[in-house]
RNA sequence: GGUGGGGUUCCCGAGUGGUCAAAGGGAUCAGACUGUAAAUCUGACGGCUCAGCCUUCGGAGGUUCAAAUCCUCCCCCCACCA
């Protein structure tokens, strides 16, 4: 099956350019294909994980696929989906996110060898000069054109306006395109549907400067069932950086999927076939957890490695009680099968005190607060008050209680905020 | 540059001298119900040494027993005009 067939079969297609053509392209040739990624943050998050997913896919079928950062159009900012200016960023801000995108790309795709390519648009966008651009780029773009465009259109239409810079936007990824086109002969670009205007942008440019056919896809924005953008949560976006979010919070985001979108999720965020997530589709009630836990497991496996994914599937397992993965469920998976009920909970989030300075001395409340599960003093309050603090699964009954002897099992004291969120303390 | 309208607690948004830690909604958090889901219901939602106290309403001063609310200056945003 071609790739195009199998991103759309997946759900990653929500539109493509010249559908036909495209087809046929990638059925007789090698191809390449470019994403851009905005260096605006030194890790990715789970909203750019389609784009990710995507161009693995397109290595499977023999592509060869592009990273692009936008190390110089990070100096501009995409108005594209924003409702407000972006903030600059500066050069050596840049130079650091675009560091850690390239770490975090090289999981999801394989750079030896050339297979991939990772590139930094800045290398010729810095060494544009204006009056040239002008002549030779700009005098291909209609402004009246430009004006429809979705992305500049709500943005004239806001209150905020847009300004010169972002404008001008467009015109520096549609000369990415045609950079790449002219060097690497990438005809295909791929990215979010808010790319769209950009992506036809550069089509055009390809087209009139170096009379190319180039090609155009772009997917659909992905939203929760309960349409909230995906990959956002109370603590903010989703990061695949496992300092900034631990494999054992990536994989409890997974778990915690709305029963609605597990199939979705599970042809999106895994490589398992689609014969196998079709059975899924007819899951319902409790029996929908086994599929998410296979979800989390396949989703962390692959942007942390198979270790963490098994780490974090213990972790669960003895923080949640027993978790069952029956052996006919979706089976290309490489998750263990049968009932785990307890193991290790190496990754649950731990802290280490010196027991003397714990031990009849501190107050539990005070423990809650440095764990980060409660962000202050009146917090906690609040929590207590309400029956969420635990203590070794034993829930607190009084903001007063200062840790004492028998709190302590084999030199380690749980606690727990909620129904989900677990720190241990390790006293020495 | 001119004229007018604005900047309120995470967000939207009420509030024009005391009854204001500030309506309402959203988000969030906890509890109940469940399946580590959704929906629903209940409660919480600035901080603290918590029946009390302290710090917030763009910034700095001032008037007043008392200011988010009045005055002065400054900063920023928006609309229209130039």
């Amino acid at each position: 099956m071609g790739v195009l067939s199998v991103l759309k079969e997946r759900g990653f297609i929500e539109a493509t350019t010249h559908t036909q053509e495209l087809e046929d392209y990638l059925e007789n040739n090698k191809a390449t294909c470019y994403i851009g990624f905005d260096p605006t943050a030194s890790s990715l998050h789970v909203g750019s994980l389609v784009c990710i997913m995507a161009l693995a896919h397109m290595q499977r079928h023999g592509h060869r696929p592009i990273g692009l950062v936008g190390g110089g159009t990070g100096l501009i900012g995409d108005p594209s989906g924003k409702t407000e200016l972006r903030k600059v960023l500066t050069l050596d801000q840049i130079d650091e996110n675009k560091a850690g995108i390239q770490k975090q790309l090289s999981r999801f795709i394989d750079f030896s060898e050339d297979k991939a390519l990772m590139l930094d648009n800045a290398a010729w966008l810095t060494k544009l000069e204006y009056i040239t651009f002008l002549r030779d780029i700009g005098r291909h773009f209609s402004i009246n054109k430009m004006i429809k465009a979705e992305s500049v259109r709500s943005r004239m239409e806001s209150e905020d306006g847009l300004t010169f810079i972002e404008f001008n936007y467009m015109l520096l990824q549609a000369y990415d395109f045609m950079e790449l086109a002219g060097t690497h002969d990438c005809l295909l670009q791929m990215g979010g549907s808010d790319q769209w205007g950009n992506i036809v942008a550069g089509i055009d440019l390809v087209r009139r400067t170096l009379g190319k056919q180039a090609f155009g896809i772009t997917f659909p924005l992905i939203t929760t069932a309960s349409g909230i953008k995906m990959g956002k949560t109370h603590k903010g976006a989703v990061w695949l950086d496992p300092e900034r979010f631990s494999p054992y919070e990536y994989y409890q985001f997974w778990v915690n999927t709305d029963d609605q979108d597990v199939t979705k999720f599970l042809a999106l965020f895994t490589f398992l076939p689609m014969e196998e997530i079709e059975i899924v589709k007819k899951m319902d009630g409790a029996d929908l957890n086994k599929a998410k836990t296979i979800l989390a497991y396949e989703a962390t496996k692959i942007a942390h490695g198979e270790d963490e994914a098994l780490k974090s599937l213990k972790a669960s397992a003895s923080m949640f009680g027993s978790v069952e993965v029956p052996a006919d469920l979706l089976p290309s998976a490489s998750i263990p099968r049968g009932t785990l009920s307890c193991g290790t909970d190496e990754s649950v989030p731990t802290s280490t005190y010196n027991k003397g300075a714990v031990v009849d001395k501190m107050f539990v409340v005070d423990l809650f607060c440095d764990a980060d599960l409660c962000k202050s003093k009146s917090d906690a309050r609040r929590l207590i008050k309400q029956g969420g603090a635990y203590i070794n699964n034993e829930r607190l009954e009084s903001f007063e209680q200062v840790v004492v002897e028998s709190d302590v099992n084999d030199g380690e004291i749980l606690l727990r905020a909620g129904k989900k969120k677990y720190h241990k303390i390790i006293l020495k």
